[in-house]
Order: structure tokens, then C-alpha cells, then sequence
DNA sequence: CAGTGGTCTAGACCACAAG
DNA sequence: TTGTGGTCTAGACCACTGG
């Protein structure tokens, strides 16, 4: 067997790997401690921890105090998926980029919205539609309310050089937030705006971010028909 | 400031994350080194590294060797998608789980589906399309094509008592995939499965696993109508 | 070439949780 | 109570890459 010694983490991230795969190691089954493997394959504990964290944090390993190490029953895959700016994405793919605001304008938030962004008193919002734009066709269209009580420069922003999303991601960070997944049939407007069939299926993005409980802004992005959001597992 | 000693990891990425958030360092700007860092803040240079290491893998720090560490200037947000077992995800919202298989038999399978999985001859595909049901409605359909070459033991397995998907994440271990998100109209039969309307907007993930490059299936599951995937940024 | 992050080590102590 | 993973340390060497 594997007598040699395995010196970095990620030799032994792939020797374990193997042994989940291989079935050496059966799902729910305990595996051998970190010392014991540290010793087995002649390295440090510390190298084993790594390489197990990094395993345990793709799913295929539980980790338990006391209750030790065990191959994942049901793999929860998990998928990393990288939300760019969308000017990034668009010029990845070598295409010119523009955009277009429809409407901008400060207005009360209807209750969905007021609910999504945990909003207490009857903060001042911004209202901010556009459409952002591959080689001058329609790629995915924004409307979004901007908590102006959080971010009140960005009445002074020029939105014909820079997006609402892009001042946001420069001058508004934030500490954490939610987001969601969806299909949609585009309303006759954002139909239009999107060069789309009424009714045609797209796919939707639901945004919402927070500066330590400070709602900042709530997004929906609907793509153009067609869109995949792809990543690996 | 902070003169106080801050002992653990996850201090370290708070202060760092603080200093980010407040502009202290600004997007774009080098921040001092590790050795530099694990003196001001009072531990070793290794605790640091597993705070700003960790930080980096969220997108919000850029690190290179020799050119150091900087703040992100356009932070990519990651988000992690958990794709759970149908069956689990259905019980952990505290409903019942059931599912029907439709049809179930060896054939050819299409052009893209073997453009897909990367096919090389004209391998023995199992075609398999079922739907799982929450609380006896229909919450997805799945259209899954097998390579029986990768695993013939599925021929034996008993569909009735356990889906597809489960006897091949309890057999068919897979050490990479392609995921993707879309929307889509289904079409008449698959919305007569999922009790949609026709045309209707649908969620519809696709996913094609290898296990070292030998494909092993590649599924389109098409979710029920209003069905939403979320995660936390 | 030289500075930075990446990693390994040996040892130590701690925090959690199973029995 | 006690075994397990979680973490910290101080020091060392390595690997990449900018200048």
C-alpha cells in the first residue's frame, strides 16, 4: 500500500479522496483519527487537518469532536458560483458592454420589498430600472431600490458613466446578504426592455445586501432568454 | 486602535474585514504583509495566513507571492450552493417524500447528450425519467441518461424502492461534474408531469458527472412551478 | 535576485460532545 | 470523564513571481 510517505496536504487530500472513492472507506463509516494518519502517512497532524478541513468543506467528510471522522452518507454537493459585475461578464466574453436607464426615481417601495429588505420606519428609497447591454443587445434587466437613508451619495452619482450596481460595489460595501435563484415569465415591460416574448421563460436573480443590518439595496436581475448561470462541482 | 492582542483566527478576519468595510483600506490598495500583521496584532504569522486566507477564498482579498495582498477591486462574491438529495430536501421542510418513474430503457441517446458527456463510442445508455413528488405534488421532474458501461449494477437495482439518483449517489461515487441553472418553458409533457400550466416558467438544473473521466449520467431536473434555490452571500 | 505568500513541523493547549 | 478535532506557536524551508 501506500508506504511512501505523502508529505503535503495535498497528497493526502488525494489519497483520502481515493479511498472514499474506492470504497476502501464506505459512506457513514468512522475513519482512522488524525494522529493515527499522521502517522501512517508520515507527516505532521497539522497536514492531515488540512487536507481533512479542505475535504470536509467540499461535503464528503462530517467532522465531529469526540465523535471523529466519517464518510459523508449523502454527499451534499456543493457549487461555488461567482456572481461577477456584470460589465466583467460581458467583457470576459470579448463583448462591448452599455447600458440604459429606464427610471430613476425616489419613491415608496411596495410591501414585498419592504419585508425582503427588513426595512423598520419608511426609509427614503431610490428606485433605479436598467438594462445592460452585450454588443447592443439586451443581456439582463435591473430594477432595483437603493435605501438612500444607507447610501445617500449616490444621488450625486452619474449614472451615464457607471451602473447603480457598480457605484454600489465601489462605495457601498457590504457585510452580508441574501440571494435567490428562479425562473420567471417576464412581465409584458421587462419583456420588452429584454427584446424577449411575452411570457418567455427567464432566468432570475433575487438580490438583497445588508451593512450590519443596514439594508443597503434589493436587486432583481431578469437575464435574456437563454441565459445559463454554469459552474463544476 | 486596536492594541489588544487578537489571539485567534477568526479575530484576525474580523479586524481585516473591518478594515475593509470602513475603506481603511481601500479597494485596490496593498495592505501590509503577514509578518507585519502577526506582530501589530500580537500572534503568528501562520494565524494570519488562515485569516486572510480565508477571506481571500470569499473574493474580498487578491493574493499573490512577492506582489502581496490587496483588497479586491471588483470583489467577485461567491456563493455556495448546497445541491442536496431531492428526497432530503423535501423531508427537511417536514413533508412527505414519494416519487414515479415513467419510463425506464436502454435506447441512443441524443446528440447532445453525448456532446455533453463527452462520449466517445456509442456506449449502452440507460434513459430514465421519473418525478419526485412533496407531499404527493409534483416538485420535479428528472430526464437522466446513465452510461451503463460506467455502471451496469444499475440494471439490478429495484426503482421502487429507491430513486435513481439515490442508488447512484450510494454506488457511483463521481470525482467531478458540470452543474448549470436556467429557466424554461417546459414543454407539454414535462409541464403535464409537474401539474404546470404549458409555457410556463420553470427552474431547471443540469448536471453531468464523471468519475475520472468515464461520464457516469447527466440529468435535467425541471422544478415546479415558483420554485426558488437561495444562499446567503 | 529577493520579497511574499504557501506550507510543513513538533509540540502544546483548548473546546466540544459522546458515553 | 476522556477522546477527538480545532487551533495556536515559533521556526523553518520552499515556490512563485515582480522588478
Amino acid at each position: 500500500m501506500s508506504s511512501v510517505s505523502l508529505s503535503n496536504w495535498k497528497a493526502v487530500e488525494a489519497e483520502v479522496l481515493s479511498r472514499i472513492h474506492s470504497r476502501q472507506w464506505e459512506p457513514g463509516q468512522l475513519i482512522p483519527n488524525e494522529s493515527d494518519l499522521a502517522e501512517e502517512f508520515g507527516c505532521a497532524r497539522a497536514t492531515v487537518n488540512r487536507a481533512l478541513r479542505a475535504i470536509a468543506e467540499n461535503g464528503l467528510l462530517d467532522r465531529k469532536r469526540k465523535a471523529g471522522t466519517r464518510v459523508a452518507t449523502n454527499p451534499v454537493r456543493r457549487a461555488t458560483l461567482n456572481i461577477p459585475v456584470i460589465r466583467e461578464e460581458i467583457e470576459a466574453g470579448n463583448h462591448s458592454y452599455a447600458y440604459a436607464v429606464f427610471s430613476s426615481k425616489i419613491e415608496e417601495p411596495p410591501l414585498n420589498i419592504h419585508a425582503t429588505m427588513r426595512l423598520n420606519g419608511d426609509e427614503p428609497m431610490l428606485h433605479h430600472q436598467s438594462v445592460h447591454l452585450s454588443d447592443g443587445k439586451p443581456y439582463v434587466a435591473s430594477d432595483r431600490w437603493i435605501n438612500l437613508d444607507a447610501v445617500p451619495d449616490i444621488l450625486n452619482a452619474d449614472f451615464k458613466s457607471i451602473s447603480a450596481n457598480e457605484w454600489l460595489v465601489a462605495n457601498a460595501p457590504f457585510t452580508n446578504g441574501d440571494i435567490a435563484f428562479s425562473a420567471t415569465s417576464g412581465d409584458a415591460s421587462i419583456a420588452e426592455r429584454l427584446g424577449a416574448k411575452s411570457g418567455e421563460a427567464l432566468f432570475a436573480i433575487d438580490r438583497t445586501t445588508w451593512n450590519n443590518d443596514i439594508a443597503i439595496t434589493s436587486v432583481k436581475l431578469v437575464f435574456h432568454s437563454g441565459y445559463q448561470m454554469r459552474t463544476v462541482l
